[in-house]
DNA sequence: CCATAATCGGACAATAAATATCCGAAATAG
DNA sequence: CTATTTCGGATATTTATTGTCCGATTATGG
C-alpha cells in the first residue's frame, strides 16, 4: 500500500493555491518551481486537478490555474482520488468461490467478511481525510511559520500570480 | 494506492487455518489447492507470515503451517504489516524544504501539516484493523454460510491436516 | 483581422514494484 | 543412514508508477 507522490505535490500545489486571493492563480511551470519538482510531471497532477474539477485553467498567454471553489471547500480526500482514482484499495477478487469447497455464488451475496473488514477500515481512513480541508492544512501552516518567512511566500506570490477568470 | 493481492490470500489462509483445532495444520501447497490460487506464490506469502511469527512451520515429511497463537490474538493489522510491511503508506518528502521559499530545517521541527493529516488517517486505517481478528472474521464466514458447506470444509480440513508441534 | 507567443492537454518512454516461478537447504520417517 | 517431502531464498515476467515530450488551444499585440 503506497500513497502516489503526485498526492503529496497536488496537495501543497493546493495549499499554495489557496493563500492566493479569488481570482488570481499560478502556471504550472511557476509551481513546479516553487517546490523545485520535476515541471512536466508536476502539469500531469495539475490537469488531475483539472479534470476532477478542483481547479480552475487558463490556457493561452498568461494562463494558469486557480481554485475552482472556496478552499474550505476542498478536502485532502477530493485531492487524493484526483490524483489516484477513487477505486477501493482493497479488491477482493471472491477466492472463496474456488477450490474444493467453493462457496456458490447465491451464498456470496454477502459481501467476504475479509472484504468487508478492509472496507470498514477504508471508510475510516476517507472520513479522517474528508475532515480535512485546505484551510486547515493553510491554518497550520502559518502557525508553524515565522513572520518572515510568510512575508517572503507573500512576494514571491505577488511576483508571480496571473489573473484568471 | 493499492493493497497487494497477497493479503487477501494471507488473510484467508490464516482465516483457514483457524478453523484447526490448536496443534495441526496444512502445508503450503494445500493452502493454496483450498483456493485455487498459484502454489509458489501462496507459499511466498505463508513465507512472509511465518517471519512474522504469525504462523510456526515444520519442514520435512508432515511438515506444514499452523498458527502461532490464538486466533483472537491475530489481527489483519497483522496481516497485512506481515506482506506488506510496517512503511506508512504517506511519505513526505519534504518540499516545503525546496526552491525559492523553502523552509529551512529548524523551522520544521514540527511535521508537515499534510504529512500529519495523512497519517491521523493512516492511524484510523490501523486501528480499524487492529479491532478485528480471525475469530471474528471465522465467526462471519460461519454465520454467512449453510450448514452443508461447513461440513464440506471440516471433511476436507480433515483429511488434509497434520499434526505440527 | 491576423500572426505570434505562451500556455495547457493528452500521448509517449524509463523506472520501480508487484506478481509468478524455480531450484537448493533442511528436517523427519522409515 | 538414506530417501523423500517440505520450507526458504534467489530468480524472471508482468504491471503500475514516475518522468518526459510534442501537438492543440487561447489570449495578446500589431
Amino acid at each position: 500500500m503506497q500513497i502516489s507522490k503526485g498526492v503529496e505535490w497536488a496537495a501543497h500545489a493546493a495549499v499554495l493555491l489557496s493563500a492566493l486571493p479569488t481570482g488570481r492563480g499560478l502556471k504550472a511551470e511557476a509551481l513546479a518551481r516553487y517546490h523545485s519538482v520535476p515541471g512536466p510531471y508536476m502539469a500531469k497532477q495539475m490537469q488531475a486537478l483539472s479534470k476532477a474539477g478542483i481547479v480552475q485553467t487558463a490556457r493561452g498567454k498568461h494562463g494558469g490555474y486557480r481554485l475552482a471553489r472556496p478552499a474550505g471547500e476542498i478536502t485532502l480526500w477530493d485531492i487524493m482520488t484526483a490524483i489516484e482514482g477513487s477505486k477501493s484499495a482493497f479488491t477482493c477478487t471472491e477466492i472463496r468461490q474456488n477450490g474444493p469447497c467453493g462457496a456458490t455464488p447465491e451464498q456470496c451475496r454477502k459481501k467476504c467478511a475479509i472484504a468487508a473488514a478492509f472496507h470498514a477500515a477504508e471508510v475510516a481512513f476517507r472520513e479522517s481525510l474528508q475532515a480535512i480541508s485546505l484551510v486547515e492544512i493553510a491554518a497550520g501552516v502559518a502557525a508553524d511559520s515565522p513572520r518572515k518567512h510568510l512575508r517572503n511566500v507573500g512576494a514571491w506570490l505577488e511576483k508571480e500570480a496571473v489573473a484568471i477568470g
